[in-house]
DNA sequence: GTTAAATGCAACCTATTGGTTGCGTCGTTT
DNA sequence: AAACGACGCAACCAATAGGTTGCATTTAAC
């Protein structure tokens, strides 16, 4: 994935590279529906253990991609939508230059 | 980033593990602006060495984000806008599932 | 036809990932 | 207070990522 930044805060790097595994984004999947989950529960359905899960939870909320309160022994994980608007942001910035770059290719070939 | 996947082709999460990298989210940067270029020349502003920038731009042709084409003794790799779409769709899905839950308890709260 | 440039290929190294197991801790529950 | 459930922490492991170096190959240029 990636080498860790000293103290710095997530860059969009860290953010995709947060996606770029399908436990992680079967994760996001889940929480997206809107209701948090402990870790327990999240693991039930898996077949990682329980600190594998663990491990994927902390990487997406490094990011920002969830976050985790407590409640009681539990820690409840939830989705968070803040690093999603990012990376379209992102996204939509790399199509936009890759379209005005079509558009300027297209002027000079029709003259 | 991702263990590789037997055969298969890019499925999401190797998309995003793509782009998971400052190196290569650099290269897509330089790429998007619709001029192709060689691997020399993407390696020549870097301080990385040939061969690793040749590494990056496999990693980003083999999940479709770029795409080669030889030139006489040159490879000119050139951005490849597919993938993107793919993921702003992902992206807007989970956006999308998250809204929904958002009014579902808007609803509940509201009566 | 040499030479030089752009690239391919393979070996190698270190740090990180993704996963496990074992055990300690902290709240709940009875 | 004892037992159980959810969790944190640390050690450990195999595989991969990311990077380097060295050398062979192709192609252009002189």
């Amino acid at each position: 994935m990636l080498r860790k930044v000293r103290g710095g805060p997530a860059n969009r790097a860290h953010v995709f590279a947060a996606l770029g595994d399908e436990t992680r984004l079967a994760l996001v999947m889940r929480l997206c529906g809107g209701e948090s989950r402990s870790i327990s529960e999240l693991a039930e359905g898996s077949t990682l253990t329980r600190q594998a899960v663990t491990k994927h939870l902390r990487v997406l909320e490094r990011v920002g991609l969830v976050r985790c309160v407590r409640a009681g022994r539990e820690r409840h994980f939830e989705f968070n939508p803040g690093p999603v608007g990012q990376m379209k942001e992102y996204l939509d910035f790399v199509s936009a230059k890759w379209d005005e770059a079509l558009g300027r290719l297209k002027v000079f070939v029709e003259g």
